[in-house]
DNA sequence: AAAATAGTGTCTATAAGACATTATAGA
DNA sequence: TCTATAATGTCTTATAGACACTATTTT
């Protein structure tokens, strides 16, 4: 039951946002060869002896004020850290609250997660205030102690981004409008270890079949040829783009309902 | 950034929770038949006018303390509003704040869902204070204007609690441990109804094959002999029970990854 | 030729979907 | 015998999965 009482009304809801990213490191080697890919996330960490974790490092984080809404508030988190203002995918993770969380007292969290193009984040370094600010690979921040309780918002998110890497095209968050097969498969498997198919048969499971929409489509340029690339391998690839559709899948059928 | 300022503590964290059951209606008629199902979501009135919406259907919700976890905070309206105390599934939805969002000022919400079986809620109105409560029609509910933007999260809620009947399955938290096929079916429809499948072929699909594990199985008593039931029709019908297999889907191969 | 990725082809078991038919029990 | 649900059976065809093989381009 909603009690009567006089409200005072709270400064703003703090926002963390896991900003994460896969960055493509090419290999060294005589012939061209796939890059390799890790997911990354952005961390800060703050040396002011005034903060609760001086010294740790945390995901970026700030208040909500009562003129934006919370993922107005996240957005702008995120071109604070990063100077991103362009269209990126941000999702509500969850939010948490319990006795003994902040040190300072009550302070709830209302965490969302960022999927950014690693071209979008260059000017990285040079766009950001003072505090430091820096991409960790996903298996080294689990392994450090981040401030507060951001291990486990970190953890969420990730089982986040990883559920819906397999349910949804957010694949396509990480991958240019065009890309190969194997680059799809890669992001993939990047992002959920797991993952492992043979290529081939990978690759006729997202076209379309005579019964099944296809989830990807061959990129055609506009005199109607086939779009291939060579930035993977001497031998040119074709190229791919996402054809619009998004399953709705089910565990009650095996198609799609 | 995190900006450093002195902290004022707010009083807590506005929680609303849709509580959803599926109340059964027996048909009248000469002969034993399937009851009818129908989505529930229990709404309260508040008639004081020192409400912002006095008069409106709405949410039941409230404020969550320091001293609780928030998902703490949404069993206790449960229990306050049904008096449910039972293992019920309640999920985190969203979380919700724009300006003027409530005419009182700044007020979040952090919404939840809860999954109730309809014999939890027999004793009903006695069990809750002076406010009105009462359960409505999914569809009447939608179609009525509700305080504040529930009708935003009540079709949020609807969404997920959807979503999450085609994906996992909470269909069990609407079941009996041990269902028949058709029951299973009814309640899937009844919260999606959309989902429609010939009977014959969705048994199929739910047991397991040489390939698949199967998500139901067939429900035997102690004596090894298969468990029936007539309470649908007079002819006695198999039980089954979900097996535990949660199948994790993807739409980038047709099989569980 | 070597290296690396790209792409094609084929075979088989299986299960999905459509549909028809039979069974059971009580009124 | 009627009503309603329960259960079984069958046929066809697409396709998932396994695996082997060929192609292309640059160094």
């Amino acid at each position: 039951m909603k009690p009567t009482k006089t409200y005072r009304t709270p400064d703003g809801l703090p926002v963390d946002i896991a900003i994460f990213t896969i960055r493509s490191r090419t290999k060294p080697g005589n012939y061209k060869t796939l890059a390799d890919r890790r997911l990354n996330v952005l961390l800060v960490r703050r040396s002011r002896s005034s903060e609760a974790y001086p010294g740790y490092w945390a995901l970026p984080g700030g208040f909500s004020d009562e003129n934006e809404t919370l993922l107005e508030a996240a957005y702008r988190e995120l071109k604070e850290e990063t100077n991103v203002d362009r269209e990126v995918r941000i999702e509500q993770i969850k939010t948490v609250y319990y006795p003994g969380r902040d040190p300072r007292g009550w302070m709830p969290s209302v965490v969302y997660a960022a999927l950014v193009k690693e071209e979008y984040l260059l000017n990285l370094a040079a766009d950001t205030d003072a505090d430091e600010v820096a991409l960790f690979d996903i298996e080294e921040a689990l392994g450090m102690k981040l401030a507060f309780d951001h291990n486990d918002l970190l953890k969420d998110a990730l089982a986040f981004v990883r559920a819906q890497m397999m349910t949804t095209t957010i694949a396509k968050e990480f991958l240019p409008d065009e890309f190969t097969i194997r680059e799809l498969y890669q992001v993939i498997r990047t992002v959920v270890p797991g993952f492992e198919e043979d290529i081939a048969n990978f690759k006729r499971n997202l076209l379309a079949t005579k019964t099944r929409q296809g989830l990807i489509e061959e990129a055609r340029g506009e005199d109607g040829k086939p779009m291939t690339t060579d930035r993977n391998s001497n031998r040119p690839a074709q190229l791919y783009r996402f054809s619009g559709y998004e399953p709705r899948i089910s565990i009650y059928n095996s198609g799609m309902f």
